[in-house]
DNA sequence: GCGTTTATTTTGATTTGTCAAAATCTATCC
DNA sequence: GGATAGATTTTGACAAATCAAAATAAACGC
């Protein structure tokens, strides 16, 4: 079995892969996303290459391996399910769930996996709209556009919020915009970095473009 | 935090103290506990001891100190609380939950036990019968008579299984003999090393001495 | 009471995952 | 085309947890 640390790298090499559009992710975006220094990395993708878990492009990056990704799947779908059990039964707090899930995804068989999937019903995705990958293995990564760029003026539904800081979920919640919710952009000013804001029955509010561009959605009346 | 060494360390020291009139746990007892070689016993006990979890007396054993118990109370409330909740919600196969606690254990934070707890009702003991520990951090530790000491042609009720291995939870599981059930012991042939039982409606069937010693049992009619 | 058995402790080595800091590439910029 | 900035790799060290095997202490038997 992978050890935790292995299958930290490996998820990581994941998400950093599936939004690179070669597949290939430098050591020091590896590095930072797992808060070790870049030597460490190094280190430690050479020993997953012995394992055949990535390959290794000296001075250039890291890919998975068919195995690799499989085993980075399968963790990315504990973390997934995690949150959404912990979120749609033991009705905890979205924000708190992702430092939670970090810990129960390598803990967690696939017995337990499976049975948990049965029980949530077999979720498409997770409480933050993240997709949950299939035990088959494939990752619906449909790309949506996100407040930072979709049109103004137009009915949207929030499909996805792409940010696990405790603080942003808290305050995404606090403006109702959680998967599922509608909201319409009124107006999008660049010079200032500003997107403004309204949710049905609600007042207008405004968000950084930063903060918008990690919240995707979708028209209104799509699926 | 503890590591998930020393959680493992504490709480098998916990079990074998409560099980020793004194308290005190040889050195040995504790290494085949964990499976470890009692050189390695050895080395950890004195490094608990430096962090104040446990007393060294050497050649003796070891104590738990109050912070050490507490520390281990806590792991082994996760670890039955888990097991509770795999075999009441998920379903699982009470013979297969103690091998997934012993990971979950140390992956599960207070924040959710306490919200397992709720979900579960605040049981008082997991699906074998053992108590778990309270909040406060009491433990139930009654000493009940077991299929291999009670009287014979008594109405009995099954209270506890003391043996994690799926084997022998099968096995009990076969014959019915969870807690809970009703059971009788037709005869003891203590030269022979044979218990035989009945249950409601059932053929006798026989145990030897030492699995029934492991079945914990109190009068019928009593709670 | 002295030797033998048994439990415990010590010692030296190993594995895994990490850091700090020096060395080495690579790409680019005039 | 050579200096330089940036990323990556190498090197040496360390902490945690473990094992194998030698050394030591305690208990037991007669």
């Amino acid at each position: 079995m992978a050890t935790i640390a292995v299958e930290n790298y490996l998820k990581h090499a994941l998400l950093l892969a599936e939004r690179s559009p070669d597949g290939l992710v430098p050591m020091g975006e590896l590095a930072s996303a797992l808060a070790v220094v870049p030597g460490t990395a190094t280190t430690m993708v050479k020993a997953l290459a012995d394992s055949g878990l990535v390959v290794h492009e000296p001075r250039r990056g890291l890919r998975l391996t068919i195995e690799g990704r499989r085993v980075a799947l399968n963790v990315l779908r504990k973390h997934r399910l995690v949150e959404t059990f912990l979120v749609n039964v033991l009705k905890m707090d979205w924000a708190q769930v992702h430092a939670e899930a970090e810990q129960l995804e390598h803990a967690i068989s696939d017995a337990v996996l499976d049975r948990l999937d049965a029980l949530l019903g077999h979720p498409a995705a997770d409480p933050h709209g993240d997709p949950i990958p299939s035990v088959e293995g494939t990752l619906n990564s449909a790309v949506y556009a996100t407040l930072a760029t979709c049109p103004t003026e137009v009915s949207l539904r929030v499909v996805r919020v792409t940010d696990q800081s405790a603080d942003f979920l808290t305050l995404a919640e606090a403006h109702g915009l959680r998967p599922g919710a509608a909201a319409l952009v009124v107006d999008r000013n660049l010079p200032a970095g500003l997107v403004t804001l309204r949710r049905p029955r609600g007042k207008p509010f405004a968000l950084s473009l930063a903060a918008a561009g990690r919240i995707w959605v979708a028209p209104a009346e799509a699926g």
